[in-house]
RNA sequence: GGGCGCAUAGCUCAGUUGGCUAGAGCGCCGCUCUGAUAAGGCGGAGGUCCUUGGUUCGAGUCCAAGUGCGCCCA
């Protein structure tokens, strides 16, 4: 069966279509799945992302990622489900259904009312359905988005629901303070992305105060804590104190001016915050922030009643506490600030929160110093009576960056508001240690950025005031607060709650189910906190709500978790790899995942972020439109690590799909053109290997292959996509096409099907077989469309590349002497071209001799045995190989460091410099006793001398003769540029061959077509063609050429000029 | 402001445990080859390996500080 010739460099992107149309009728992701059907899995989680925005090039890296991994496990052997996902519930779902119905803020929403609402958003959900299938399907990401799970749906809000009841029911989950950005004009919280928006410098006063300690008994003491703080305006709020624990600390006496003295505690890091000169300050004594901890301070500001508990108004630890500003100590206003408020939920310690919704303080009997003021105004009063008090130490002002309302420009406050969490921070040290088990690519990511994130755990804030969302199950009675969390809709059932049908478990539906306590005394009734759950919580629980777990599918949980490995963008490290590990931590002591790759972002050329404003956006789909997604995947998996920066260059592109995808296409073109016309027919072929093939250079293209396949295969176990996708293009141009092509050119081109003839074609197949394989999951269509054409072509999908093992490195097959020799070979003939080139001798032009020598015997078997190639590229007609021959150079030596400098140590510089001064002689003398002895010995000068071992000097020309030699990787190639009369008359002959070979092409003759061929010339040009005739009749597969008057109007005539002479011919097509 | 990462030729990137006389591809210039190629070959120009200090016989590589950029967080 022939094969086809129409794979083709210019049909690279046709073929892309035509493969999704065989893998659509074929259902070849299916058949890859069902083939591998019982064998041990491999689990892989999806992450979901949301369908009511487009797909963008940070979605195409990070699928092509996953496509390659799972592609390339399922080749390995493995069963490899893919379950893709939606991600349906979150604020952007719901601004995208605000404007749509436009809306503006929760009055409004409340107002048209939540079911109207909730509707527009989930239809929002899937507005972009259709372009994502599209995209999926385009790009070749293979997922099954028919089994996809979506976290709107009632078996996941469900399987939710049992998690949460769950972490309800072990106290995991509860209700508390959480600290947001607020703008107290617009009497609206704030998102952080909003927060981001409105950053400004701004001054702000930098004030040091004076908290005066109490001892144990609540007397004072002749002692301070010294306070940093820019925010004076939270003093009255202050209910501890906090230190690191494991900073020093010191109580320093300062004199200042008159013989008045003070004692401070504050780090010793920061003593210069004090601003006095050394011999003011007097240390007392240190100790470490542990040391002071549970130490009591007098309140600062009693002008708010604060109901106190144990650890109020006393030093807490926190670890949170730097010494890069301020004095180490800091004021906890648990009210105001996120850090703050962890330390009060830990350390149990009361929010004082005498602010109102406008930023105002609110009225008390002792606080009409600010009472009534905007907190921003009250700064100054607050510091005026700190003053009067003697409690400021010093008053300075800061410029620092501030958020402000993006609408209005106010200043954010950061405020307590109610808020449910889940104790997180209870399995701090079980994340560590289980994210730890975690292989992390880059594994900077996992220890540095993961790692301390863990390490600062605050418990996660899992309620939204908002709407679209899963309904937080908690339900508390609005007598005697007694909260009940529900786990499934049976219980809700089993309570009493009535839900409509049909079944939805969102808001306003669930908010319906109400149930009388029933606790004793109590005639309240049950009613659902108002709350839905962080989108983040949907996403993280996947691994188990994906199955509808655990009221369905508890088996696939049971083995399917954790995942082998899984991948998103470092953008997720806080977002998804968090929330997987803190549910999966808090549910099953174990990790989600044990090995995670997170790519880092797509930017544009110019290294800026992509993005809408900015107008540089790219636009996955047109790319792949154009270049194909073959090269598209390639060039965002392999262009770089994928945990680096992508700077988007479309010129790299389009060089990368000429290079590789160009050069890989165009060399199957090659083989099926010739294999077609001798009548080979691969689907009788048999895999070649080392021991049936005996021509070397199939022997070593074969050698080049296992490698290939080892070092692909170690490099993808590590995720070393960029490595193993940049072995494959340097096999590809330079070993396969440019080498081993290259020199077969004549092997396939010339006669007939002979033994070796095939021996060359099952090489050929074999290796781009391999190469198919081991590129299918970068760029799975050309690979598919080859590996299908190369096993036969028959119909049927069994011959996709998807459906095939991967290949299996025969170490037998790595031949490591003869790699070496084929490189010494090349650099022969690399150095022979260079020597032409310096004489300025075409290399149509044949010269008489080549000479060169290598120190290796091995090498100069070598080279003995391949001669016929070196003549043959150099156009040359003897090879003189003499041994030794490098020696007759003029030389100069240099150490080679790598090897001798661990030896020679501090010798290695001396001897360096020694050797460095050896003149031509003295240097082949060194070069003599080396290779003769095996070592020598070197004087240095100063009495010192070292020894040398062979390997320990490269040896190098110094001085290339003329423009006829030439040197190098010990190497020395010498050209005889001597043209003779004969010599000339052949390179005349090869001339008027190229251009008749030229006139063959212009015609649009095939490569196999025969001619007939009269021609007419003079002089020189026609003696050298009536010597050369046999020569130019095989060339041009002339059946006939002939010297003959050539008329202008023969058929098929035509002039050529060659060498500045006229040559006339007629040249006809033979029918055959 | 904090954490993490990155910084090597005009561009994109290699550079493994320190041994470098710093490489590749593209681009540029010159020459050349070609009946597989959107290619290939040979040569050339182009580098304070971000800066400063340190460790070492020796630093692109290790350490410290700084600068710039990116991401995340505040």
């Amino acid at each position: 069966m022939a094969l086809r010739e129409d794979i083709r460099p210019d049909r690279l992107v046709a073929l892309e279509e035509e493969v999704l149309g065989l893998w659509a009728s074929e259902n070849t992701f299916l058949r890859s799945l069902e083939a591998r059907r019982g064998a041990r899995a491999f689990h892989f989680y999806d992450g979901p992302p949301t369908a009511n925005g487009k797909p963008g090039m940070h979605h195409l890296i990070s699928r092509s990622i996953k496509d390659l991994v799972c592609r390339w496990k399922t080749m390995q052997g493995f069963y490899v489900e893919r379950k893709a996902g939606w991600d349906t519930h979150g604020l952007p779902v719901e601004v995208e259904a605000e404007k749509k119905l436009g809306l503006a803020g929760k009055d409004a929403i409340e107002k048209l009312g939540v079911a109207v609402f909730n509707k527009a958003c989930r239809e929002s959900v899937f507005t972009y359905l259709s372009a994502w299938e599209e995209f999926t399907r385009r790009t070749g990401y293979w997922v099954d988005l028919q089994s996809a799970y979506i976290t709107c749906s009632n078996e996941y809000v469900e399987s939710l629901w049992a998690l949460l009841a769950e972490f309800h029911r072990k106290g995991i989950l509860y209700k508390g303070h959480k600290v947001l950005p607020y703008c107290p004009r617009c009497g609206t919280p704030l998102s952080s992305h909003e927060v981001g928006l409105g950053f400004k410098d701004v001054q702000d006063p930098s004030v040091f105060v004076r908290f005066r300690a109490l001892d144990a008994a609540g007397d004072d003491l002749p002692e301070a804590f010294l306070v940093w703080t820019t925010t004076p305006w939270t003093l009255p709020s202050n209910v501890a104190l906090a230190v690191h624990p494991d900073v020093d600390y010191v109580k320093v006496r300062l004199s200042e001016g008159g013989g008045k003295t003070e004692v401070l505690w504050l780090a010793q890091a920061r003593l210069h915050a004090l601003k006095a000169k050394p011999d003011q300050v007097t240390v007392l004594a240190q100790a470490k922030g542990s040391d002071l901890v549970g130490r009591r301070y007098r309140r600062l500001l009693d002008l708010y009643d604060v109901a106190p508990t144990p650890n109020a108004f006393t030093v807490r630890p926190a670890t949170f506490v730097t010494t890069t500003d301020g004095t180490g100590i800091v004021h906890m206003a648990p009210a105001y600030g996120e850090d703050d408020a962890a330390v009060g939920r830990r350390d149990g310690l009361p929010v004082l929160h005498p602010v109102d919704a406008r930023g105002c303080f609110v009225p008390g009997p002792r606080a009409a110093l600010v009472a009534g003021k905007p907190v921003k105004a009250a700064d100054k009063d607050v510091l005026r009576h700190l003053k009067e008090q003697g409690l400021l130490f010093l008053q300075e002002t800061l410029v620092h960056s501030y958020p402000h309302c993006w609408r209005c420009d106010t200043a954010l406050l950061y405020y307590a508001r109610e808020s449910w969490y889940l104790a997180t921070t209870k399995f701090r040290e079980r994340m560590i240690a289980l994210n730890r088990q975690v292989a992390w690519y880059p594994e900077a990511t996992g220890a540095g950025r993961f790692g301390q994130w863990l390490e600062n755990n605050v418990d996660w804030a899992v309620s939204r005031d908002r709407y679209w969302g899963t309904p937080l199950p908690v339900w508390v009675c609005d007598g005697c607060k007694r909260q009940e969390a529900v786990g499934s809709v049976a219980q809700l059932h089993e309570r009493g709650g009535r839900l409509p049908e049909p079944l939805d478990l969102h808001r306003p539906y669930v908010d319906e189910a109400t149930w009388a306590c029933g606790a004793a005394g109590c005639r309240g009734t049950m009613r659902r906190t108002p709350e839905v759950v962080d989108c983040w919580f949907d996403s993280g629980a996947m691994p188990f709500a994906q199955w509808h777990y655990p009221f369905e599918n508890r088996d696939k949980v049971a083995v399917g978790h954790p995942a082998d490995f899984i991948s998103e963008g470092v953008d997720q490290t806080r977002g998804w790899f968090y929330s997987l590990l803190a549910v999966s931590t808090m549910h099953a002591d174990k990790p989600a995942y044990r090995a995670v790759v997170s790519n880092d972002m797509v930017l544009d050329a110019k290294g800026k972020k992509m993005s809408k404003s900015r107008g540089n956006v790219v636009d996955p789909m047109a790319l792949v439109a154009r270049f194909g997604a073959d090269a598209s995947r390639w060039y965002l998996l392999a262009s770089r690590p994928v945990w680096l920066p992508v700077r988007f260059d479309e010129g790299e592109l389009v060089e990368l799909r000429n290079r590789l995808f160009g050069t890989l296409a165009s060399t199957y073109a090659f083989f099926a053109l010739y294999a077609n016309a001798d009548g080979f027919d691969v689907a009788t072929a048999a895999d070649a290997s080392p021991a049936r093939v005996r021509g070397v250079l199939d022997r070593w293209l074969l050698s080049r292959t296992h490698r290939l396949v080892r070092d692909v295969t170690a490099d993808l176990e590590a995720f070393e996509t960029s490595r193993a996708g940049k072995r494959i293009a340097d096999f590809v141009v330079e070993d396969l096409s440019n080498w081993y092509v290259r020199r077969n050119r004549r092997r396939f081109w010339k006669g007939a099907l002979t033994p070796d003839k095939r021996e060359g074609y099952e090489t050929l197949r074999t290796a781009l077989l391999t190469v198919a394989r081991l590129m299918a999951p970068f760029a799975p269509f050309l690979t598919d469309a080859m590996h299908r054409a190369l096993l036969g072509g028959a119909p049927g999908a069994d011959a996709s590349v998807h459906l095939a093992r991967w290949p299996v490195a025969d170490a037998a097959a790595i031949d490591d002497a003869l790699e070496s020799r084929m490189d010494a070979l090349r650099t022969v003939v690399s150095l022979g071209h260079a020597a032409r080139n310096r004489a300025g001798t075409k290399v149509r032009q044949p010269l008489a001799r080549l000479t060169t020598g290598h120190a290796d015997a091995g090498v100069m078997d070598f080279l003995a045995a391949q001669r016929d190639v070196v003549l043959d590229e150099l156009n040359v007609k003897t090879l003189d190989l003499v041994r030794g021959f490098e020696a007759s150079a003029a030389m100069t030596a240099s150490l080679n460091k790598k090897d001798a400098a661990r030896r020679l140590a501090a010798l290695t510089q001396p001897t360096e410099e020694a050797i460095a001064r050896l003149d031509a002689a003295a240097a082949r003398d060194l070069a003599t006793r080396l290779s003769r002895d095996g070592s020598a010995r070197l004087a240095l000068g100063g009495g010192r001398e070292a020894e040398l071992l062979a390997g320990d000097v490269r040896f190098v020309a110094a001085d290339v003769a003329g423009g006829t030699s030439e040197f190098a990787a010990g190497i020395l190639v010498r050209l005889d540029t001597t043209v003779t009369p004969e010599l000339a008359a052949e390179g005349l002959a090869r001339e008027a061959v190229h251009a008749l070979q030229g006139l063959r092409k212009d015609r649009d003759l095939k490569v196999t077509d025969r001619v007939r061929v009269r021609w007419a010339a003079d002089g020189a040009l026609a003696a050298a063609l009536r010597a050369h005739a046999a020569f130019a009749a095989e060339e041009l597969l002339a059946v006939e050429l002939v010297e003959d008057a050539v008329a202008a109007s023969a058929p098929g005539a035509a002039a050529l000029e060659v060498a500045g002479a006229s040559l006339r011919v007629a040249m006809e097509p033979v029918a055959r």
